[in-house]
Parts: C-alpha cells; sequence; structure tokens
DNA sequence: AAGATTACCTGAAGGC
DNA sequence: TGCCTTCAGGTAATCT
C-alpha cells in the first residue's frame, strides 16, 4: 500500500532514469485510470520530454515540456494497488493499463484493483489540481501543525489519515506513528495537550523518513520502479503484530477498528484517553 | 459542517 | 477441482 515513503522511493526512481527522455508513445490498454481519453493524453504528452518531477503526500506530478509552450503534468496517484516499473523482458499482464514509451524505454502503470489515477493537467498550473491535498507532512512545522489540528474532534488517527490536515500518511504509518509517539489512536487532538501534538508531529516525520531510508514498507505489492520490494516491513514496531507481544513493554497488542480500518496499538504504551 | 460511513475494485485466505 | 465470506485500505461521494 503506498505512503508517502513508497511514493518517494518511486518517485526518486523515476526522476533518475527518465529526466531528459521524450515521451515517444503511449499505450493504454485501459482507459479507466486516465481521467481524459488515451487520444487526449496522448496529444498533450507524446512529442515532449519529462523535465522534472516533483511529490505531495501520495501524489506524484511528472512535468512535461515540449521546448517552448506551456508545460504539461501528469498527476499520479497509486491509491492502493498501483505500481510504475520498468523491468527487462516483462511481458505486460493483465494488469497492466497504461505503457509509457521513452524513446525505446518502457514505463508500465499496473495496478490490480484500478483504483490508482493518472491526471492530466494541462493549463500549466499543476498546484490547483492539489488544492483540496494539505501539505506534505515531512514540510508541516510545528505553528501550521497546531493550527491545523489541534481544535480537532476526531480521533488524532482519522485526522491523520486526512490528507486535507497534511498529506502523506497512510494507515501503516499512522499507526506506527501513534505508537511512537505514546498516543492512543483514539484521543482526540482537541484533547491532547502541546506536548503530545507536537511529539505526533516529530514521530510522524522520524517513521517516515526511515521509512524513505529502507525503501518503503512491501506489505501486499508494494515494488520499486525496477520491481524490487521495500525493506521497511521488519522494523513495523505494530502494524499486522495484533495479539503479539509490544517489543517495548511486553504487553499483547490490541486490535480495533478506527476511522473505519484496522488500527493495532499496545495498550500499555498508548494509554487510553 | 465536521465527522462517520460507504462505494469503488480484485485477490488472498479461511471455513465447509 | 468449489463456493462463499471476509479482509485489505486511499480517496471521493454520500450520509447524519
Amino acid at each position: 500500500m503506498p505512503e508517502l515513503p513508497e511514493v518517494e522511493s518511486v518517485g526518486r526512481a523515476l526522476l533518475t532514469n527518465l529526466r531528459g527522455r521524450r515521451l515517444t508513445g503511449l499505450q493504454v490498454a485501459f482507459p479507466g485510470v486516465l481521467t481524459q481519453t488515451p487520444h487526449r493524453t496522448r496529444r498533450a504528452l507524446v512529442g515532449r520530454t519529462l523535465t522534472g518531477l516533483h511529490r505531495r503526500g501520495k501524489y506524484l506530478i511528472l512535468h512535461f515540456a515540449d521546448g517552448g509552450g506551456v508545460p504539461a503534468y501528469l498527476m499520479i496517484h497509486l491509491r492502493m494497488t498501483g505500481q510504475i516499473f520498468v523491468l527487462d523482458g516483462y511481458l505486460p499482464d493483465k494488469h497492466v493499463h497504461v505503457t509509457f514509451d521513452f524513446d525505446g524505454l518502457p514505463v508500465h502503470y499496473r495496478d490490480i484493483r484500478k483504483f490508482g489515477r493518472l491526471t492530466l493537467v494541462e493549463d500549466g498550473v499543476a498546484p490547483r489540481a492539489l488544492d483540496h491535498v494539505g501539505p506534505d507532512m515531512l514540510e508541516v512545522r510545528w505553528p501550521e501543525w497546531r493550527e491545523r489540528i489541534a481544535a480537532r474532534s476526531a480521533s488524532v488517527k482519522a485526522c491523520l489519515l486526512d490528507q486535507g490536515i497534511a498529506s502523506g500518511l497512510g494507515n501503516i504509518y499512522v499507526d506506527e506513528c501513534l505508537f511512537l509517539a505514546g498516543v492512543h489512536p483514539l484521543a482526540r487532538p482537541c484533547d491532547l495537550d502541546e506536548a503530545d501534538l507536537r511529539e505526533v508531529l516529530r514521530r510522524a516525520k522520524q517513521v517516515l523518513r526511515l521509512a524513505i531510508r529502507h525503501g518503503g514498507t512491501t506489505f501486499l505489492n508494494f515494488t520499486n520502479f525496477v520491481g524490487k520490494p521495500g525493506n521497511f516491513r521488519r522494523k513495523l514496531r505494530i502494524y499486522g503484530r495484533a495479539g503479539q507481544p509490544c517489543r517495548d513493554c511486553d504487553a499483547t497488542l490490541q486490535k480495533l477498528t478506527v476511522a473505519g480500518r484496522t488500527t493495532v496499538f499496545c495498550p500499555r504504551c498508548q494509554p487510553a484517553p
């Protein structure tokens, strides 16, 4: 399940391998993952050069220029099962929906559950399409964090999953973050003191940076640009470990549903609000 | 009007 | 070599 670190990992590889390359073709097997028709997408992008890329939360924004006019952008969100990769001798299966031809180098978009989207932005203002997305979690500083979250009365877990408050965390890293911060997932930000809110932000950034260094987490089917799984899974402190002992205090980790998601926490390290 | 719930998809896993 | 149910979780749309 790609969250910020997995998207970052894919983005870095895309930039390294494709910057300066010209898009010479675009094959679309399943148009549903595109926000515009294959014809329009092709017309907007084919012939242009990939000149840059940036990431906000779980979104990747690819910059395409043609040496003069208004640049075009392709915003990519992998949602649950999206993958972008290059593999030597790879034969696309039924889950490969789009293949980019970068001057002879095939780049595949594969997505088993078809939740992901490739959004074409032609007017040169890609950020406007991200207006509903909050700042990247790694960019948020304490004063902004306090302003955005302190008054909330939803569970802190729901707030961390809300990409409009800050973007990048998903279910795995939210649980890791709250465990490290010693904060119960059902606690409400409006009831927490500033030290706890500060700690939640600090731990969120810490776990994201650590996961980036390890190439992300592979739980089901995340693979990086060259088809390799991430290495962070063995570092996970509690995600997927309900019923097992806490690595810090030996208490039995518990499971409950918060904000509609499976949630694991330590009843001793994260006392009930 | 914020917070909660459901729809979108497919595949894996478990019960019988 | 089956059938059915449940689960996985990011986001948009829909509810209360």
